[in-house]
DNA sequence: AATTAAACTTGCAGGTCTGTCAATTCGAGG
DNA sequence: CCTCGAATTGACAGACCTGCAAGTTTAATT
């Protein structure tokens, strides 16, 4: 997958940089995007935060929308693959559930970029989404693991057995998400602060506790 | 000099409406601002949803902003006003709590375009809502119902002592929220219907027992 | 009927933004 | 040294889109 022409040697020299120039552009796209939305981004502004012009992202990546394309798969690329690192064979499944619920909450907190492209795709109702076939493949991973984790508990009977991976995995991401996505207009009108500026380790108590109550099998009748 | 002179007649007649034209306004606005969100919305676009101009827009509302600030006073004061019909006194806390989280779910499946304007003025970051003193005082009451019904449940030892009211409605709110902000996404990754569209009976149900497990007290130590 | 003020429209001016095209710089290889 | 193609830039045309100013219609009033 590598096109290894002179890679190395090129990316040293200070002029001429494709390279360099691809990833910084890259990476103020990813906050432009995030920041004002597909049609609130400018591509002046996404260029002044480099050291290129408009018209050089365009030769790049042949407009605003492809640019946005390629930002979107990488970020979801990007949260996959930390994802990967989890090690949760060795944990028991309560508190394998646990390690993924403290991840993806804290993955949130940290990575608000991400969090606000995906409200934005979402608000632009997937339109720009749909034409990347990447899109479906690079987010398996995290259903397959989470799947397996729930199917261990489900052996053991430690959880229920009428719940799936994608259950799940949707009520870890909505409480997750909403402290950062709807922070500004819950955190005005009730006076709490949510986000990075809340307190954080207790919010992310309740969630823990919130699914691995759910996930515990029925006691009674 | 008052001006509330020739109110009902003036309204009667056909020519020259103003209740009539704003509201017919209003009413494109939310349309417009929820699909599009503040920037993206045109204010070619909402006088094309009425019979007048954009010029008489201004001329009502003073501009865009100012319309996009009703909007988001308007939408919200809506929900609330539903909530206020909740009849909860005669229900025991665990049913005034189903009767909430269901309220609470069906009311954003319906009102797709609330749930859009919240998110959007999120994305914004609460930039147009801290210009108005109203949204604050507007969303008192449901943050008061829902923390009646609680400290009844908590006098009788049926919900945890260790939760308050807003703790509350923000998981009730991510989860009710969740399958419509985020079901072009999610349901595109993980080809799962979401929104009206999804299996709504069963996901309301699940939202209704997530929020009440976890108000359930400690039963072991 | 004449007047007045509100309701409403038309057209313009200024601003912003995107994509592209022609021109230029630069590094490398012959 | 010189050519070639990739990298990079400046400038422009074409769309939009908003706010306003000036003019016109209409209903009520005198």
């Amino acid at each position: 997958m590598a096109l290894q022409v002179s890679v190395g040697s090129a990316a040293m020299r200070k002029p001429k940089a494709p390279e360099a120039n691809r990833a910084k552009i890259l990476q103020a796209a990813v906050a432009e995007f995030a920041s004002r939305g597909f049609k609130g981004a400018s591509m002046d502004a996404i260029a002044a935060g480099t050291n290129t012009t408009r018209a050089l992202i365009n030769y790049y990546f042949g407009g605003k929308e492809k640019l946005y394309l390629t930002v979107l798969e990488n970020v979801y690329a990007e949260i996959r693959h930390a994802e990967s690192f989890l090690d949760l064979d060795h944990l028991e499944p309560t508190e394998a559930i646990r390690s993924i619920v403290e991840f993806t909450y804290n993955y949130y907190l940290e990575h608000e970029d991400f969090v606000r492209l995906v409200v934005a795709e979402n608000q632009a109702r997937g339109r720009h989404m749909k034409k990347s076939a990447a899109m479906r493949t690079v987010n398996r991973p995290i259903i397959d693991t989470l799947g397996g984790v729930i199917a261990r508990g489900q052996v053991d009977d430690i959880f229920r057995a009428d719940v799936d991976a994608i259950d799940v995995h949707m009520a870890i991401a909505a409480l997750g998400m909403f402290n950062v996505t709807n922070q500004y207009t819950f955190g005005a009108i009730f006076q709490r602060a949510m986000g990075a500026k809340g307190d954080v380790p207790r919010r992310r108590r309740m969630v823990v506790e919130v699914v691995l109550r759910w996930l515990k099998p029925e006691l009674d009748g």
